[in-house]
DNA sequence: CTGTTAGCGCATTCAC
DNA sequence: GTGAATGCGCTAACAG
């Protein structure tokens, strides 16, 4: 049916070997046969078998990518630099999302048997010690995006920091009773998340520094999303002393805060601040107050980060920190 | 390095076929030597080179799929459904993110030389005439998602149908004076875009059959996307005699309008009507009335048919039409 | 510079 | 039932 490389030798009157390197741009090729050779290409309408290419040379360039829950807009965002990146450089991206447990277990199991692909992308799931073993041991090229573990290479940011910019602005403003929303301890557990909970913790730094008092009853943890935000928010917000400003572990669970204070006909931020994480595009459209992170760019990094990897060059800190920096807008207000 | 078959044919003292005879269910095997072979596998850690299984067999068990703007949540929704769909058929996803009109076309053209995948599903782009052909005679497995074309198979709404559903819901509201707001020519052509064309034929349609005057000032076309909506709609809410209401090609372009009515201190649905298309997850965030389509199921219906096609049976209605509705929420009311 | 050769790891004939 | 042989299309290493 298709033309193979042996027909194209033939053709042209050459060798295998030659059309072979006339296909991979190889410079001990004459230019007379090279041009005879690419005429009979022309011709055939040849064009190489990638898969028996992959088969031969050993290389698939494609790269897999472990994506949670890939509609959220943040993770979105970042396959959309990891795509663009890849493309860059004439890879392919074959795409998995997680959106159970066992189905992470899985993916994070099956990357060790690197077949289809020349590495792995990871996104926000941190592999646990197990993993990072089993990984090492396959000694599959693997980078880690908006998460770090010992012992592995990738890019992220600083969650607790994160955490604090945004809890301080907040104290910057006057506020003293300030309530945080993050994921539920079921979701960090069965994925493993990490970032959530050290945003968490940026907050309680926050808090002591500025000697506030903490009230455990202040923070709520809800399965990611706008509902179960809206949920916890509202208990938040119906405790005798309710906090005068909250703080979401992410702008859709900030969403939900927002939806919250309306079923409660509180004013933002007149009545109520509201501070979001990530900077995700609709945040801008409800003049939401955030942390911003690049979330596009992560992915890039996390692809130059990987490429290195598959050409044998480790990245020099192992683990690449990308700035973050506070959005000021319409949400907070001194109280 | 890695263990072959050939190194389990050795340890559990068979031939390689009866190996592979055992990795592909063969019942030719009697159980004594196939605990044999498996215990052979288990020791080795053998895990099968998918690489060198596709060349050999010819199947990838891998889809591309072809998605313009992929961070557009009506696209990543169907991107779910195709992951989801493909992956309960141990089918892997190889995704193209289509941005610019050059790329489209590569896209398109490179699906015809199929080699990395064993077929493609193509999302919301049409193929021209010439590239209808060039697939024919490829004689790739294609799926089309979101569109329909002469002689290919796919899944799609009545984009007609959900224009004229919005705006009849406008009219009954006693609107007479409505505008319209769709994609930009120039991105309708560069990348063949159609439903956003088919909704404003059943604007007009509608807007026939109820003999409302047609106003050609009351229809805008401006680059897919919240902020070019926004001014869009600003110009039109800014005529001596602006429209009552207004039905946007998208939910996205809606907020563009919902933007523009807080600019200019329109109360929505008091001094303005909003519809949008597709019911996006933000559209219940935002009240938005809107003409909702099964996003996710148009993935999975998208699989359907590609792994039939693959399987060597094609569709019986070659395009099938989903069912699509009206949402009636906050941001329509009688004028 | 160029033609030839030897596998890459597996599925799939065949004989036995 | 099972083992051995052939070839998928290409790259890489070699000899010329």
């Amino acid at each position: 049916m298709a033309a193979t490389i042996r027909d194209v030798a033939r053709l042209a009157g050459v060798g295998l070997g030659t059309v072979s390197r006339v296909l991979n741009d190889s410079p001990l090729v004459s230019p007379a046969t090279r041009t005879r050779v690419l005429d009979a290409i022309a011709e055939l309408r040849y064009s190489p078998s990638q898969i028996a290419r992959s088969f031969s040379s050993g290389k698939t360039l494609t790269v897999s990518v472990i994506a949670p829950f890939f509609t959220r807009p943040s993770v979105v965002e970042r396959l959309r630099g990891i795509e663009s990146a890849l493309h860059a450089n004439g890879y392919s991206l074959v795409v998995f999302n997680v959106e159970t447990s066992a189905r992470r277990d899985a993916c994070l199991h099956d990357v060790s048997r690197h077949d289809r692909s020349d590495g792995a992308l990871i996104i926000s799931l941190t592999p646990r010690a197990g993993e990072v073993q089993l990984l090492r041991d396959a000694g599959v090229p693997v980078g880690l995006i908006d998460t770090s573990a010992e012992g592995m290479y990738g890019v992220c940011i600083d969650d607790i920091y994160g955490g604090e910019l945004a809890v301080r602005h907040l104290l910057d403003r006057g506020h003293r009773r300030i309530g945080f929303l993050g994921d539920s301890e079921a979701e960090v557990q069965d994925f493993n998340f990490t970032s959530s909970r050290h945003r968490q913790l940026g907050y309680l730094k926050a808090l002591d520094a500025a000697d506030a008092t903490l009230r455990p009853e202040y923070q709520r943890y809800g399965v990611h999303g706008r509902s179960e935000a809206r949920l916890l928010a509202r208990e938040l917000l119906q405790l005798p002393e309710p906090p005068t400003a909250i703080f979401a572990a992410s702008d859709t669970q900030a969403m939900g805060v927002l939806e919250a204070s309306r079923d409660l006909q509180l004013r933002v931020p007149e009545d109520l601040s509201v501070i979001g994480f990530d900077d995700i595009d609709v945040a801008e459209y409800l003049g939401l107050t955030t942390v911003r992170q690049p979330l596009f760019m992560s992915g890039q990094r996390g692809v130059e980060i990987l490429l290195g990897l598959i050409g044998g060059e480790p990245p020099d800190p192992p683990s690449q920190v990308l700035p973050i920096e506070l959005v000021a807008r319409g949400t907070t207000a001194p109280m």
